[in-house]
DNA sequence: GAATGTGAAGGTTTTCACAGCA
DNA sequence: TGCTGTGAAAACCTTCACATTC
């Protein structure tokens, strides 16, 4: 077994975002012709050090070949196995305004393997239409909806003051990941997993950095 | 003096992006009513510990009182100074797509002081359109337009294809923050803030977390 | 008594440096 | 020779614990 999947060692966040970058970047190296690649020209390109590549790396098996480097599809390969987008995720999208809208023609996502099969909204003006081939349904049905889709994961683009009921009924259909972007702290069962997407805190960490002439070390 | 202003040490990115957090529960503490607040119900809403939050804070200055707690307001108001959103900043989002168009309406972003004010694209058909009252520009003029409108942040929303010739116009329009939402790694001068928004790295965060039964320490 | 502010301790992540292999 | 894989060292970040102040 090369790639060591029953790990006991725990992976950093910072690991696991360095991996989405390496799998991105694999993908240009793909497509620019590239058949290997070294730790070297890896990290150059993601502005980090040659040994974070690899130690990144090292903590799910070894890819590589001594002296040559990496061999560009097989690592992308066993980068996607371990993320676990070597397949495809079905998602929900609920509260189609204008960031949620925007989410369901957002073709990154595709490539990736998340897709967007189910979308919800309360506004009977929205309920019924279609964005992209897919119908938007009526928040009432969200929990026998999302259970009958086989839905994963869900994306939370609804207003703050209703957030925490809609994930409520997304945890109660069974939903083991969300992705929120209101902006409001929400409450999960341990065995949920919650990201915040803050765009704002984005733009006040630039806001900060101009301000105070911050020197940071790695660009993220 | 008691806010730090020329601080020597090294502030970590975590901690400026918990000062955003801290920001608004703050925000939300005084709209509920609360005057004071201590680092313990701080951290207990932020999945903290009261230590990290006082730490946080103690880079930048001393701003409780012992046996009482922090001001609600007067943290706030501490907090928007260090991270510079006790003003407006001048934004234009470049490129007025899906994601664009939708971030004209983000209302996040003018409760932190981030006032976008102008908008561009090459498409012809969005070209004079109007988003929010404001009027979509040519991109060949943007140079100038953002020189003449005293932009100081783009919000980069363009095909991965065409972002790099972006970040040089705006670059040499005197611009000194991006916030890129292209998936691609952009060259930006050492005296230029880059930050990429790749909402895919959440959903492929997600997806590790169930594959793996991977157990964070933070939420984030 | 209650809660801050902070050195020191503890833990985690990154970088170094080199042995090992193609 | 060139580049990986990895223990060990260094750097960095978080938590502890307590003196200090209201």
């Amino acid at each position: 077994m090369t790639t060591d999947t029953n790990l006991k060692k725990r992976i950093s966040e910072s690991t696991i975002h360095r991996l989405s970058m390496y799998f991105r970047t694999l993908s240009l190296l793909e497509k620019e012709g590239f058949d290997t690649v070294s730790s070297k020209e890896l990290a150059k390109r993601e502005k980090l050090t040659p040994a974070q590549v690899r130690k990144d790396l090292s903590f799910f098996g070894s890819f590589g070949t001594r002296g040559l480097g990496y061999d560009v599809g097989e690592l992308k390969g066993k980068i996607a196995e371990i993320l676990g987008i070597n397949r495809v995720w079905r998602i929900a999208v609920v509260g189609i305004g204008n960031i949620g809208s925007a989410l369901v023609s957002y073709k990154e996502f595709t490539r990736q393997g998340f897709h967007i099969v189910k979308l919800f909204d309360n506004d009977q003006r929205k309920i019924g239409s279609n964005h992209k081939g897919i119908t938007v349904s009526d928040i009432q049905n969200l929990e026998k909806e999302i259970r009958d889709a086989n839905i994963e994961m869900v994306i939370l683009t609804v207003p703050a003051t209703v957030a925490q009921y809609m994930v409520d009924d997304v945890v109660r259909a069974g939903v083991k990941a969300i992705l929120n972007f209101a902006p409001i702290n929400l409450k999960v069962p341990p065995d949920v997993y919650l990201r915040n997407e803050n765009m704002s805190m984005e733009l006040e960490y630039l806001s900060f950095a101009i301000m105070n002439n911050h020197t940071p070390k790695n660009v993220r």
